[in-house]
DNA sequence: GTCTATATACTGATAGAC
DNA sequence: GTCTATCAGTATATAGAC
């Protein structure tokens, strides 16, 4: 029991830590935000910090596993789910969506980390880490392609090039995260609202332009 | 014709530092690139890009602008076009999307401008350079919204929230930037059938899901 | 017009007091 | 477990030689 408490005394002083890093990161980007910039935001110095965290690399990998985790957690749950491709579908871009809103800086986080793994700006030190955290990022990203599979199979999502529609869906299921910004007052209905629009707007692209062609 | 051709030469000059910038900005970010690092990718020395350029904010907000000239040349032809929306829409929407293809680097600076605006991530002395250059590119985005409303009132495109659809059409739209890499002996054809499919996606978005609800 | 210094400030990380 | 002090490295920007 003791080292029950324990540990969780520490997993609290690490979740603040990670909280206030992944703001920082939201704001200044990986590169401009400095250990001081995260200390100064728990209104601490950095030795707090170099005392759960052996490096800012290190910081950031914890920040980018946290929005990955809880991205697994609300998606999964509709992932095995029996029956056609369009509900269990739209069960899984919902839940992502709200995912991105409602943890929208340790998603801003993941995204940073993807984009610097794309483009190489890791250092050799980094690569290890990076290529773990981009794995656990990919294998979360395949699974929606069954989903979509399924759907082309069935005739209701309509696409050509599998990888190609997998960036654009994302691209599009992602973008809360730009700009979505919380309204004084809004409650769960809205922000739902605001999730469905993108759901909808992911889903147009999947079943195509169909008839309309002019 | 001396003054003439002086001024040609410092252009080119100045172009070359732009091109190399505007390389550097898109592999590293903004923070994270130095002067140091462009100047060794022309294989000079700070002085030379000192010389053109005031500082660092300066040299971004020059590669920022001539990313937004290249969209607008591309994009005007289209816009005043009379007629139904669609076919509009397609032409600016084909002419966005191979330029974000066509000159990468220097789109993707001006994403990172807009990010790094969007967060605030700029100082005090930024902050009147990139007030301008955000109007720049706002008065860009609205060069697709009377389409847009006019596709709306036309029964071609079906959406809510006008602001959140633009967005979500920009994002679709842009998207390449972060995922296109030009494949070896790869033909302006190819290219092209990349593009469309990004603008299928978009048109999909915009038209909505239609009767297939499910 | 470009280079070689150099001033000044800030960064990630460590060592040791408390 | 957190703080203070400090090191070594690197950044922007400038001054002056060529």
């Amino acid at each position: 029991m003791a080292n029950g408490v324990r540990d969780q005394v520490l997993e609290d002083s690490r979740a603040d830590i990670l909280r206030a890093a992944a703001a920082c990161f939201m704001e200044r980007g990986y590169a401009a935000t400095s250990i001081d910039d995260v200390a100064r935001r728990l209104g601490a110095t950095k030795g707090r910090i170099y005392h759960h965290f052996h490096s800012k690399t290190d910081l950031f990998a914890e920040v980018f596993r946290m929005g990955m985790d809880l991205n697994y957690e609300a998606v999964e749950p509709f992932v095995h789910r029996e029956g056609p491709a369009l509900p269990r579908w739209r069960s899984m871009a919902m839940a992502h969506v709200m995912q991105m809103i409602l943890t929208k800086p340790f998603q801003r986080a993941v995204w940073i980390g993807v984009e610097m793994h794309l483009r190489g700006a890791t250092t050799p030190e980094q690569r290890d880490v990076f290529n773990k955290l981009i794995a656990y990022r990919s294998d979360y990203g395949r699974l929606f392609r069954a989903t979509l599979l399924q759907g082309r199979d069935e005739g209701v999502f309509d696409f050509d090039d599998l990888s190609i529609t997998n960036q654009l869906m994302f691209m599009t299921l992602n973008s809360p995260i730009f700009w979505y910004t919380e309204r004084p007052g809004e409650t769960r209905a809205d922000t739902e609202a605001v999730a469905g629009q993108v759901v909808d707007y992911a889903l147009g692209g999947l079943m195509g332009t169909r008839e309309a062609e002019g």
